[in-house]
DNA sequence: CAGTGTCAAGGTGGA
DNA sequence: TCCACCTTGACACTG
């Protein structure tokens, strides 16, 4: 079913995993000592239960883009986790899919720390495509399409920042299709910049997502407006529109630190500046929905957000 | 039962 | 060469 037309083209906002209004989390985990097959599936029912409350919350708020947590299947690419998952859940998640493109919402996930392309030895870059194998994984049991992305860093730097971009472009080009086509990479806030990103993008095709924050504590010579418009032009009809990070400065100077709640006045001057550019923003603020709820206020004040019809 | 140390996985930079 | 830090929530143990 396609997604309905008032829906398409507009400006989404959202937030990442974590809904702290409806009291249960869609990322519950465990010690890893305490690993069972029941434990497992256990754990993996009450959080796609949760995702999907958390999705219908997010309906009744016009809060259409969302990051679902990569604990949504905990341990899903370690060894210990021998579990047919994607059968035992494949209703589940084939319901959550139908659901998130019956109302044109769009997904995103973002593998942590631990997932490095470019890194020098070849044991962490297997266990780091274990786990894009298994992002990949979830977003296709919910059958979504290459609008759905899975968004990572470039990695390490390893005291040579050419050979390492080098590395990575040569292992991107080794990845699985499933991966491929959701992989996008983002500036980060003290390795590889926006124009580092883009040059990786010429190489390689991968799209690069804006974190706007990032680009401000680690910038490459353009401002933001800028910055956002080259990023979009990676972007490919397949992939959607330009996806953004957003978020505020923490008050009082910690650089890398993410805001308690959105800075309203500084928001509605970021639309204002990067208006010429259709992008679909995630809000990395620390009271998650309630900051989104306040996001979508403003953009539809600002004309950038039309609210479903009805 | 509240408080708190620790948790699969890495890179970086200072000592 | 080693260790704290990055950033974050929540599991699970301790008293």
């Amino acid at each position: 079913m396609p997604a309905p037309d008032h829906l398409t083209g507009a400006m989404k906002i959202g937030y990442p995993c974590i809904n702290r209004s409806i009291g249960c989390s869609s990322g519950r985990t465990f010690r890893l000592a305490s690993y069972s097959g029941e434990r497992l599936e256990e754990t993996v029912r009450e959080n796609l239960r949760c995702l999907q409350e958390i999705l219908r919350f997010n309906l009744r708020e016009c809060i259409l883009f969302f990051r679902i947590t990569s604990d949504l299947v905990p341990f899903a690419s370690h060894p210990a986790c021998t579990a047919a998952w994607e059968e035992t859940f494949a209703g589940a998640f084939a319901d959550l899919g139908q659901f998130i493109r019956g109302h044109g919402m769009r997904i995103s996930m973002h593998p942590d720390q631990f997932v490095i392309i470019n890194a020098k030895d070849p044991g962490i870059v297997e266990r780091s495509v274990a786990e894009l194998r298994y992002h990949a994984a979830v977003l296709d049991a919910m059958h979504l399409d290459g609008t759905a992305k899975i968004q990572v860093h470039v990695g390490g730097v390893y005291g040579d920042r050419e050979a390492s971009m080098q590395r990575f472009c040569r292992e991107y080009s080794r990845l699985d299709e499933s991966i491929l086509r959701r992989l996008v990479i983002e500036n980060d806030d003290s390795r590889y910049t926006v124009a580092d990103c883009l040059r990786i993008h010429e190489e390689t095709g991968i799209p690069v997502l804006f974190d706007a924050f990032h680009h401000e504590v680690n910038p490459s010579g353009t401002g933001v407006a800028e910055a956002a418009d080259l990023c979009s032009a990676t972007w490919r009809g397949k992939d959607g529109i330009l996806m953004t990070d957003y978020s505020t400065p923490f008050p009082g100077g910690r650089k890398g630190r993410h805001a308690e709640s959105l800075d309203a006045a500084h928001f509605s001057g970021f639309l204002a500046e990067t208006a010429p550019t259709d992008m679909d923003i995630m809000l990395e603020i620390k009271d998650k929905e309630a900051s989104a709820r306040l996001a979508v206020g403003i953009a539809c004040r600002d004309g950038r957000f039309r609210p479903p019809a009805g």
